[in-house]
DNA sequence: TGGGTACTGGACTGATCAGTACCGAATCAT
DNA sequence: ATGATTCGGTACTGATCAGTCCAGTACCCA
């Protein structure tokens, strides 16, 4: 007992700061992904980091900064796949490669809770699940837009209206695991292959 | 004062019976539709129904009983629209107005508000968020499918995978509007025609 | 008329929670 | 060494809330 409290102080003080600020943000996004918002105390987010709920107050002002900070923290990871984003020689082939690499980054378990939790609080925090739409879902259609009127006017594709072609690959690809995760707990990333494949097929034979 | 006390008093006894029921639902279905259920009190549900909190609890055996009741008394609803889900000589023109119906159907605000509060309490309530995928979303895609395959038997429609082809076929049509609706507050159901015309467009020509 | 039922309204319990206050210990810069 | 900072631990405040209890009232039926 005195020595887990010994080994406890032993992170303290300033080399301890970092380390805590990087130990609550963690805490708290685990909690908030599984329990949602209201469901986690920051009396539970202050044990899972082991770290006191004063501490929590000194790098946070409150409960609703600590969400913010989770939801805006994790917008810039779309610009990993966004930069995988060019098609070669091979259309089909390139179409398909990307349309797996975005249904699997998606369909990942917190990336489907993360989306889960900014609309289950988007009426709590509207600004939030505004500015997570715009910069997400929003950003990569608009690079798939920008991606098929490249091809269009290379005359590889046929797409009038990139804007509505970026849409109706986006769904294509992600309506079914994307729908099975907000209301399955378990969203079976089985056959995401041959739904990325299939999605892939019906979008070149309307559009190319 | 009195007056009040008075004029509330006159609902009571058995001719209110059934009306507070009613009551009790519909304010309960409104406040849990706006705030969700953590964030709605069963004194809120009692102010708004007109009703003491002890004549919630001789109806319903408990907050999470009303929500259920909530859910589960609008999974029934779809039921209309599958009726009018026939195609006769134009197979274009049935689609379109097969696919404006159905957009229409489901960017209605409460049906939004509804599938947002699903899958908000989806990690409190699993078996409810399960049963309401099973008997909504999937049951709509299978009446699909099974437009679908006779279509394709009868050679009018090309879709070798009748399920797919019903999935393509929604996420279609209601992705961009949906995905609107769960992050957004005001879903703005302005072109809602030329979506479902620019989905079906799309669809006939991967799947004609 | 009298018993049963549905309702009101308010008080109450027990629990949870965000945020604050305070103390003592560890650490670091000077 | 000393003072400033950061931390843990604990206790606290004020508020909210689900669910219960109860005394009293209006209505219906026999």
């Amino acid at each position: 007992m005195v020595d887990e409290a010994v080994e406890t102080r032993r992170r303290a003080g300033r080399a301890g700061r970092l380390a805590s600020s990087g130990a609550i943000r963690d805490a708290a996004a685990a909690l908030f992904l599984e329990k949602g918002y209201r469901d986690t105390s920051m009396d539970d987010i202050a044990a899972a980091a082991q770290v006191s709920k004063q501490t929590i107050y000194t790098h946070f002002a409150n409960k609703q900064e600590l969400f913010e900070d989770l939801v805006l923290g994790n917008v810039d990871r779309v610009d990993a796949f966004l930069e995988r984003l060019n098609v070669g020689e091979d259309l089909a082939g390139d179409l398909s490669r990307i349309a797996r690499d975005y249904v699997t980054f998606v369909a990942r378990p917190d990336v489907i809770r993360l989306r889960r939790l900014v609309i289950a609080e988007a009426s709590r925090f509207p600004e939030l699940a505004r500015t997570y739409y715009d910069r997400v879902p929003a950003r990569v259609v608009a690079a798939f837009a920008a991606l098929f009127q490249k091809l269009t006017e290379e005359g590889r594709l046929n797409a009038i209206d990139p804007e509505t072609a970026a849409q109706h690959f986006v769904w294509l690809v992600l309506g079914v695991p994307l729908d099975r995760g907000m209301f399955l707990a378990v969203p079976a990333a089985d056959d995401l292959g041959s739904i990325a494949d299939s999605a892939v097929r019906t979008f070149l034979a309307a559009y190319r």
